[in-house]
DNA sequence: TACGCATCATGATGAGACTC
DNA sequence: GAGTCTCATCATGATGCGTA
């Protein structure tokens, strides 16, 4: 296979600081940054005023910060200062077959980044990259094989999407709106129903036991939490050093500073860190009281107090009002719940295996080894 | 002028100080 | 000691300065 290296393909052209205006207006362009190239679902504009711009044709790269390396392409606006341009000089390449093995050189690319507190595309690594120099037919025959692989993705995921939104809707369809509660349930404060354990306020000096810690960030939304992302845990004797209770299993837990009302069910005995509050049902399904906590976001927001983050305290999160279907309507909604979660991980198992699948086809495709 | 790098801004989370 | 509040730290993206 022939081969032809990115500095004969492209120009490369780095962006300059843009003026951002708050909506669009006559003259307004697409302003495009970092988070473009990952979707499309927050347009900024600017007023076209002699900035490097990108056109469709054009492939884009994150050249600073974390996301250094991102390839973007079939965009058309404005660039800011942390992304570059690949113009073409050479009209025999498609864009998206150009953009495809770019992405599969990111690995490479971030190898060989240079700054010690921020990452920067090495220049002279990109350009030293050598690109298939193969006909128009086979660039297309690989694009098409590509993107129909990437279809099968995108679709699996939506898939994924919709099975939260059909939980989501089959609550509202059952229960009623949580908030406008129109079926005239009988709204309790969330106290009456549950216990609830304050977390406590001192950290334990180690952790090497196996009862996991749990943060915000180890908590699975809307789902069951096993264990600490971290790996940390505690033994007994650690626990009560610092005065802790367990949180028991199937006990609701839910985020009370910063991003409030993330919810999740404990799947074993563990140990929460003070953002963190737990329920014990008692007179009420854990996984129904999951979801309607999901859906009660605003009026935590609103109840909070605003400091430097939103922060509950713990009379805040036990008054939160909570409405009473009966108890075998609870039950009935969470086995359909406990249905949907079985689908939902064959379906994530069989994503994975889609990406997998992905990545095995571009490097093939991109060392010849997919049409000859 | 291009490149390399540090610094600034912002938001999320962690952790300790303060008050009752 | 429990509960509340505030500051520190970290991650990320944007910007600007110094140097060749």
């Amino acid at each position: 296979m022939k081969y032809i290296k990115v500095k004969d393909l492209f120009e490369i052209k780095k962006g300059k600081k843009v003026e951002q205006i708050n909506e669009k207006k006559d003259g307004a362009i697409r302003y495009i940054q970092i988070d473009d190239l990952r979707n499309d679902d927050n347009i900024k504009y600017c007023v076209n005023n002699k900035y490097v711009l990108a056109r469709k044709e054009d492939i884009i790269i994150a050249w600073d910060g974390a996301n250094a390396g991102t390839i973007g392409y079939g965009l058309e606006g404005a660039i800011g200062s942390t992304l570059a341009i690949l113009s073409f000089k050479d009209k025999g390449f498609m864009s998206e077959f150009c953009g495809l093995f770019l992405k599969s050189k990111f690995k490479y690319l971030r190898d060989k980044c240079t700054g010690a507190t921020i990452p920067h595309i090495s220049k002279q690594a990109l350009v030293d990259l050598k690109m298939p120099n193969i006909s128009l037919e086979k660039q297309k025959e690989i694009v098409n094989t590509l993107r129909i692989s990437q279809e099968l993705i995108d679709k699996r995921k939506a898939q994924i999407e919709d099975l939260d939104e059909l939980v989501k809707s089959r609550f509202i369809e059952m229960f009623g709106d949580p908030v406008l509660n129109p079926k005239r349930w009988v709204v309790k404060s969330v106290i009456d129903v549950c216990d609830c354990m304050v977390p406590g306020r001192d950290k334990p000096k180690s952790f090497t036991g196996d009862i996991p810690w749990i943060t915000i960030e180890d908590l699975n939304v809307n789902g069951v939490t096993l264990g600490s992302k971290s790996g940390l845990g505690l033994t007994d004797k650690e626990i009560d050093e610092v005065h802790r209770k367990k949180v028991p299993l199937g006990s609701v837990i839910m985020s009370c500073v910063g991003n409030l009302g993330i919810c999740s069910i404990a799947g074993t005995e563990m140990i929460i860190n003070q953002q963190l509050h737990s329920f014990q049902c008692k007179n009420i399904n854990n996984i129904f009281l999951m979801y309607y906590l999901g859906f009660r976001k605003d009026y935590m927001n609103l109840k909070a107090s605003n400091t430097t983050v939103l922060y509950m305290n713990k009379t805040i999160c036990n008054s939160i009002p909570v409405y009473q279907p009966p108890i075998e309507l609870q039950n009935q909604f969470a086995s359909f719940v406990k249905q949907v979660d079985k689908l939902k991980f064959e379906m994530e198992q069989s994503l994975k295996e889609l990406e997998d699948n992905f990545n095995s086809l571009m490097q093939r495709a991109f060392k010849g080894e997919l049409f000859n």
